[in-house]
DNA sequence: CGAATAGTGTCTGTTAGACATTATCGA
DNA sequence: TCGATAATGTCTAACAGACACTATTCG
């Protein structure tokens, strides 16, 4: 029946989310140009044809070239489109989320908590709720936030970043049961004192054979719906 | 820097998921236009800026005009995109994914089983590949397979359901505990004797609760990776 | 030594799967 | 009665969570 291409809007967002005292934080970014000139919003940009290799190159470019940031993971999430979200008419954004862990960011980034977001344009405060959803959904059962934490931390604390983002308690002994069960860590030989009064922790890595997937697990860490 | 909007092609794409003899297929259509006019694909278009409400709405129109169906389960997929699945040039496809009983299907619906597909244009090959991914992932720990039985069902074939899909066995007591915690059926007083010469089973159907939902289980109704 | 946190051993309740038993149909 | 499949009871092994105990640091 019809044949036209129709003109519409296709974009990409990213919804980039860290850890920030605890608790899960989203990068903004004030708008350089209308609609919503210089309110904070999710970096996103068009998609360049004459250069993406498909919207997740997009999605890099657009992190990289808006914030400097290149991020080591980033998956997609969903694509929110319709007649209203965007005040210039139909529009598609097809969103990736990527994780960092607070110390990788630039200091004088935009960072707002997830469950206290300022007013967001167009469908953004949507979005970043799919977007944390999907990543407590996937932290019950898969090793997702270690990508919030840095190159070497202690496995207390990757269970203090599981409980952040799973937003309750972890069983210690579990917890390290199933670390231990998905072999995805290695430990360092340098421990950390921190200078701390008590018992120094093992620092552990990422084994290289998981540096670019996740690990997952049959059951999930707690038992949870 | 850029401001191009930059001329994409963005359409819809349907994977509609069926059983046929035990087995997981698809259906597909022949095209009716060119790039690859007259070869099996899955059904797809072009969005309509002037009625379609989301890409959503897209995907259920896309699948009535062009096939009759009207399916009560269809779930954003992904999006696939680049500047080499499409001959004509940079393309979006937003993949939506439904699942129907084998006998709500017309008769001449042209279905193929997902492991032996004949050769199909663009990226479909792909896009069905991470459409039966995503619905086996999703049945081990979902009721989404009811979706592929009818209106009313027994056990036992709910359960073959289950394995058609998972390709595996189910344990038959783990199955039944399941989906009586789920509490996502209920009985119909008729039975199902269907004239075998052995004991009839019960027949179940969806609770209302259930009909457009899944019913969600923490552990997995096998302990499936 | 005491406070504090890391790391481990062990017990218990829950759950999944295997197996056996009973139930109910047609022939 | 027999064959076949539905439905249920029960035992066991695996697993998660709770708790307690040991280890190691600083002050």
């Amino acid at each position: 029946m019809h044949e036209t291409p129709a003109s519409l809007i296709c974009t990409v967002d990213v919804v980039l989310l860290t850890l920030q005292e605890g608790a899960l934080a989203v990068l903004l970014q004030r708008r350089e140009r209308e609609p919503f000139k210089a309110a904070p919003a999710l970096p996103g940009g068009y998609i360049h044809v004459d250069e993406d290799a498909g919207a997740a190159a997009a999605a890099v470019r657009v992190l990289r070239d808006k914030t400097g940031i290149v991020s080591p993971y980033l998956e997609q999430l969903a694509t929110f489109s319709g007649p209203v979200r965007d005040p210039r008419g139909w529009s598609v954004s097809i969103v990736y989320y990527a994780l960092l862990p607070g110390n990788a960011l630039p200091a004088d980034a935009l960072l707002a908590p997830v469950d206290r977001l300022p007013q967001l344009p167009f469908d953004h405060a949507a979005i970043v709720a799919r977007a944390v959803d999907r990543v407590r959904t996937k932290s019950q059962y898969s090793s997702l936030p270690v990508y919030l934490c840095g190159e070497r931390f202690t496995l207390p604390q990757l269970q203090g970043v599981y409980e952040a983002v799973l937003g309750e308690p972890v069983n210690k002994v579990s917890f390290r049961r199933k670390v231990e069960e998905l072999g995805m860590l290695e430990p360092i030989e340098g421990e950390l004192s921190s200078g701390a009064a008590n018992r120094p922790a093992q620092l552990y890595r990422l084994r290289k054979a998981f540096r670019q997937t996740l690990s997952i697990t049959g059951r999930g860490l707690n038992g949870r719906s």
